[in-house]
DNA sequence: TTACTCTTTGAAAGCGCTTTCTTGATGAGG
DNA sequence: CCTCATCAAGAAAGCGCTTTCAAAGAGTAA
């Protein structure tokens, strides 16, 4: 169909050269006479030559891409990583092969299996219902790194999200706002819903507040599910005048569900979410909200990832420190919810 | 580093067939007698051989990977596309090769670059910054597909966004309330924008709605330029009892500005948004919205590049007609924004 | 001049697979 | 019993590149 491409070996002809030393310009592996570079540069724009990868990974062994398993590659969340990761990636001649499973085991396998297959030079896990030991058996093949599992595995390079303190900060910032009953929408079963939640717990404890196990609910990390959990929360008979959403895109959910029912945010009821998603400086009021740097994270995933490629092994664990951003859902208690 | 991956040519010689055998097998390309059958299936079983898709691709000449050409991986609407392409994809044993050119010209055309290093067997142009002509120069090397320009270009395959009876959907549903004074925040240079705006105008002289020139103001398609349009739209001297913004985040910023500033949706002023983001369905109050099946698009856009690529010249334009999506935004005029 | 070291370049092997071309073998038809 | 299709299976070429190894030149020191 459409003509065949230059190849090495044409270039190598056309200018009078051998193979190897075409070679060697295009890699820079070895010196060469600057008469002969210069010709062959020259016939390389002529002919628009491009090398081959497949040939190029077939003879060298490296494929120059990094494969990056996610679940939902179209969620606000992790799309922030995926740029980060992207970018790096990219400015350094790599390339990202993304490949979502869908919180579906069968799937992400088979997409794991499918990267494997690319002979990717490394591999990001975003986050991911795989079990340790398999990432472990996997990092003894390639370079692994993943996000969200910092303290549950010490053989695992993983970049963390400081999920802990965030959780700390969400709970600190009620509570000096003078909260005293605080409902929380908890994530799915997720390692980094539990340690948001486990942060919650840690600094309630310390500010003497307690955390009613009946104003927790358990959302799905989606709107749809922050609404309904909302909706059951104020079902309740037990009062409360704020609330953490574990991530912001309940925290929306639940926005709605709490102006359906008649309640102004943040008169009536303060709301905290986590993320700081771009649009949740565009939310009715502007989410107060624990920003994680995911951008960064994404970033600094993929330059490690690089890093062990090339035989550093640090396997140290890195971590980004959570900020809180005060925007307008939060402020001080009026009384209960009503 | 990593132990060596067992090769074809290791499991013809355990097996004590020849590698042309196994190939037939694992291709499914001749027949070969059940027993060898048999035992080079165990064998590969054993070894947990898996053929190296770079010699594949180097011998035979594929390297099922369609490339992906895209502005922003991490806008919600492009998220949508992306996971339509990617699903169809991977059921035909593809990849999606994801790159994004961030709106620079120059970006973009380096990631381009990279993808045809990659020799991908498809490409597919969510939205781009390139000219037709680079376009069709790029479609006679292989398969192109792209998205919303179908009436531009004859020689290109394009899966068409239904802007333009987007555009008179969303007048109309406004006209139909009583609304007789409409603002519209415009979107970007880009062709999308450039239809749904025609839609607009030309349902509205159907109709004899006046369009007032001072009543359209320009925002980015992100949160923050809705936000920016709307303020200024407020400024201004004439009255409008309703918006179009023409996508659902400009229509996001729009919201809070309208709120910021005392006005009711829809009691005060109502609104339509374009694009039906999975999010909009949870805005307060609930967004009225234009929906496109982007994630069919994508799908569509994915299996006709594939398509494509066997043969079938399928040059003819498709299009998947839009739907409004009545939600809380929108009601009947008040009088005016005061 | 001779011996020796660098340095630039070419020849050739090989990466792992597909595919064409051959070769035997088996069975059918005469 | 012999000839001719028929078919499973192997041999080998080749995809486009990298890289080792060897060779030829050029420069240097004695």
């Amino acid at each position: 169909m459409s003509k065949k491409r230059p190849s090495l070996g044409l270039v190598a002809k056309l200018s009078g050269v051998s193979p190897s030393t075409v070679s060697r310009i295009l890699n820079n592996t070895a010196k060469v006479s600057d008469s002969k570079k210069e010709t062959v540069l020259r016939v390389i724009e002529e002919t628009g030559f491009r090398p081959n990868l497949a040939a190029r990974t077939l003879a060298g062994g490296r494929t120059m891409s990094i494969g990056v398993l996610t679940q939902y590659i179209d969620s606000p969340f992790y799309g922030e990583a995926i740029r980060g990761i992207e970018e790096v990636l990219a400015s350094e001649d790599y390339t990202a092969l993304f490949a979502s499973g869908r919180g579906d085991r069968e799937l992400e396998l088979e997409r794991l299996n499918m990267l494997m297959e690319r002979n990717i030079d490394g591999l990001i896990v975003l986050s991911s219902t795989l079990e340790d030991n398999e990432l472990e058996a996997l990092a003894k093949e390639l370079p692994v790194v993943l996000t969200g599992r910092a303290t549950l595995n010490q053989k695992l390079t993983s970049i963390g999200f400081d999920n802990l303190g965030g959780g700390a900060l969400a709970l600190g910032h009620l509570a000096e706002l003078g909260h005293e009953v605080i409902a929380v929408i908890d994530g799915p079963d997720d390692p980094d819903a539990k340690l948001r939640m486990d942060g919650i717990r840690a600094e309630s404890s310390q500010r003497g507040i307690d955390l009613i196990p009946e104003l927790i609910e358990v959302g799905d990390f989606n709107e749809l599910g922050g609404y309904r959990a909302m909706v059951r929360l104020l079902d309740k008979p037990t009062d409360f005048s704020a609330v953490i959403a574990l991530n912001d895109q309940m925290a929306y959910g639940a926005m709605l569900a709490l102006s359906e029912s008649g309640f102004v945010i943040p008169e009536d009821v303060s709301l905290v979410g986590f993320d700081d998603l771009p649009h949740s400086a565009f939310t009715m009021p502007p989410l107060t909200t624990i920003s994680q740097p995911v951008n960064r994270i994404g970033a600094m995933a993929a330059s490690t990832v690089l890093a062990i490629g090339e035989g550093f092994n640090q396997s140290v664990d890195q971590s980004v420190a959570a900020s809180i951003v005060v925007r307008k859902s939060t402020g001080f208690p009026k009384n209960t919810k009503g």
